[in-house]
RNA sequence: GCUGUUGUAGCUCAGUGGUAGAGCACUUCCUUGGUAAGGAAGAGGUCGGCGGUUCAAUCCCGCUCAACAGCUCCA
């Protein structure tokens, strides 16, 4: 007999050879049916693998990561096994489980796959799927597996083998299908109960452009056809949200084949959104010790051979623009730091001065390569909200704190409201790597640490993910659908202020090396736009929205009264316009309805009798009439309330 | 940068080896209408750019630019 403990603590003591599943039975039917894989003393194995000594067991099904990636990982063997029943020269690469779904990497002999092929693979997948085929290990010698490929004629597979081990070898087959695979994999192929082949694309092998390209098919599947729905829909949704779409549709920016890609231009309602966004940065900023400075969109060559950019990125960057002068070369500045550096040292500096907080909405340009491009997420022209504080050591927690308020300040106002701060400590194995001291690094991976801890930040911890220069926090949010991205960044840096021999005079009397922390709570303004427009749909809160409010006479004869209303309105700071077109109020309402716009203010006979507006609110619809001082202590009392709610979180 | 797909009016998109169409938007006129599309007329395109094949190219071929999807990358 073996002991098997539960993850609730709880033994079962069983014959040894027991499976996972026959456990899962034990505990009841429905784990029994849900169950796809085990965890067996950290590690992830089959359901029927018998267990032979007293072990932790866990099972984990759909609901948990294990199951999802099992059920994934076992998809991709499902979805070889259709390609091979359908392109009978396929070979096969790798196929993993993603975040969500898999993909299979596929060499189809000069064969191609195309969006119209995906329905055959779904249903093939799913004709396999119902026939229960159990999926099946093997362990077996390198060189039986050797001898299998070779039959089989599988270079890729041949390939994998060479870097593996004899004695850790081990084949599934599930049908007519055997792959190399460390598994481990879900009972039978039955949990698959819907399937979605998603897209189709290149990818290289080994991820090496030298090499063959390779047919990347990516697909998902579930255990529930309501699921993939569900998925599907998430997409649908997605789709409508996209920041590309909608920055068209609203009039918020634009590209031109002219001006050059990835350099957007912003239209006249998206630089009210931006700048209404600099601005609410730059108040808290001033409350909080920042100093505004503002330097040259280009710099003399010398500032980045200085900073060390040149030698790295000089040959991947705009190149230099040259002047009248012989040999003199100048950079479109591809960061602000050095800059700033520059700004500290055009003073001496006392202990007493520190910290000191340079801010600068400073706009940047970076060659990235044509295919990174995307929107306005990935530009070559951009704006950062970008500050530098320079700290003694010991001021490095409190300053982190501050940062972390600023950007946790930042998240609230824009209902960001799911969060994970990532820690890009050192890699503890190869310090060597890493300009600074052991001393200074410790301090600030452990000042960064304490002050999460301290704001009890939901944290990830990456060993090895610092930048060279020193080590930083990002933070990661969630937006309205459950999408994840990166936004603000915290970074310590190292590097520059020796490279720029940066000093202050200590209480010692003795010169010191202040630590740099760069730090942008947006991140960039274009990146942070898109990410708004997909998490609010185009709905901004309203004190950002371009307009506010849309005054829509009912017929001609009252845009006089309109104009009147909107006089007012403007005197109270509050944004809009009067849609005066030739047109019925029901058009009106539908067109400014489609602009998502937060208030139109209908105004007619009545209204202009009685000195008011009928309000009507975007979505929501009809909320009456009311005069015009209680339209604006409306807005302005919504504003209020919607910041003050965020400020208690 | 690599692979693939796409590029037709301001927008969304049909279409064809014999130099082009719809809806919306726009202009003018009629209409002055009360909570999601009133009516009529009109204007608008070197069919992304360059080159080639052809009697003839928006359509076929090559190159190039741009967008999209993925890979690789991101100070």
């Amino acid at each position: 007999m073996i002991t098997i403990t539960l993850p609730d603590s709880s033994t079962k003591q069983v014959e040894k050879g027991t499976t996972p599943m026959q456990i899962a039975e034990g505990i009841s039917r429905g784990l029994a049916q849900n169950a796809l894989v085990a965890k067996l003393n950290n590690e992830l194995v089959d359901l029927n693998t018998p267990i032979l000594t007293d072990s932790a067991l866990k099972l984990y099904t759909w609901e948990q990561e294990e199951g999802k990636n099992t059920l994934w990982h076992s998809s991709a063997h499902l979805m070889a096994e259709a390609l091979e029943a359908l392109y009978p020269n396929v070979k096969f690469w790798v196929g993993p489980a993603l975040e969500n779904g898999f993909y299979y990497d596929v060499d189809l002999n000069g064969g191609t796959l195309s969006t119209s092929d995906f329905e055959k693979i779904e249903q093939k997948m799913l004709e396999l799927a119902r026939k229960q085929n159990i999926f099946e290990r093997k362990n077996i010698s390198k060189q039986d597996a050797i001898n299998y490929f070779t039959d089989k004629q599988d270079i890729y597979k041949l390939d994998l083998l060479e870097r593996l081990d004899d004695g850790t070898i081990s084949l599934y087959t599930q049908g007519n299908f055997t792959d190399l695979c460390r598994g481990p994999h879900i009972p039978n192929t039955s949990f698959i109960k819907a399937v979605k082949v998603l897209n189709v694309a290149g990818a290289y092998w080994k991820g090496d452009e030298k090499n063959k390209m390779l047919t990347r098919i990516y697909g998902i599947t579930f255990p529930k056809d309501k699921e993939l729905k569900e998925y599907l829909e998430l997409l649908e949704e997605a789709k409508k949200r996209d920041h590309r779409k909608i920055g068209k549709e609203l009039e918020l920016f634009t590209f031109s084949e002219k001006v050059g890609s990835g350099l957007p231009l912003w239209l006249p309602k998206g630089t009210m959104l931006k700048e209404k966004l600099m601005q609410f940065l730059q108040k808290a900023q001033l409350e909080s010790g920042y100093l505004p400075v503002s330097t040259p969109h280009i710099a003399h060559k010398d500032l980045y051979i200085c900073s060390g950019h040149y030698e790295k990125y000089g040959a991947d960057s705009f190149q230099s623009i040259k002047t009248p002068h012989e040999g003199e070369e100048f950079f479109l500045k591809p960061m602000n730091c050095p800059h700033h550096c520059e700004i500290y040292k055009s003073s001496p500096k006392s202990y007493k001065d520190l910290p000191i907080r340079y801010a600068e909405f400073g706009t940047v340009y970076r060659y990235e390569q044509k295919g990174e491009l995307h929107g306005l997420t990935r530009v070559r022209g951009f704006t950062q909200d970008d500050a530098h504080l320079f700290v003694r050591p010991d001021q490095v927690k409190e300053e982190f704190l501050k940062v972390i308020d600023l950007v946790l300040y930042v998240f609230n106002a824009l209902d960001f409201k799911e969060y994970t701060a990532q820690i890009s400590l050192r890699d503890p194995n190869n310090k060597t790597k890493y300009i600074g001291t052991d001393e200074n690094w410790i301090t600030a991976e452990q000042s960064i640490m304490e002050a999460t801890k301290e704001k009890n930040l939901k944290t990830v911890i990456e060993y090895g993910e610092a930048a060279f220069y020193g080590p930083k926090l990002d933070f990661m949010v969630k937006d309205a659908i459950g999408r994840k991205w990166q936004l603000g960044t915290i970074q310590v840096d190292y590097n520059l202020p020796e490279r720029f021999e940066l000093e202050y005079v200590g209480f010692d009397n003795q010169k010191h090396r202040p630590v740099m922390i760069h730090r942008a709570p947006f991140g960039s303004m274009e990146r942070f736009v898109a990410v708004l427009i997909e998490h609010c749909k185009g709905n901004f809160p309203l004190w950002l929205t371009p307009n506010q409010f849309a005054i829509l006479p009912v017929s001609e004869k009252f845009n006089n009264y309109a104009k009147k209303v909107l006089d007012l309105l403007k005197k109270s700071d509050i944004r809009g316009f009067i849609d005066d077109r030739n047109e019925k109020i029901g058009k009106k309402i539908r067109d400014q309805e489609i602009n998502k716009i937060p208030y139109m203010l209908i105004v007619g006979e009545k209204e202009q009798e009685n000195n008011t507006v009928s309000i009507r609110e975007h979505i929501i619809g009809d909320k009456g009439e009311v005069a015009v001082e209680s339209f604006i202590s409306l807005i302005i009392e919504t504003i209020e309330q919607d910041f003050k709610l965020k400020q208690i979180i």
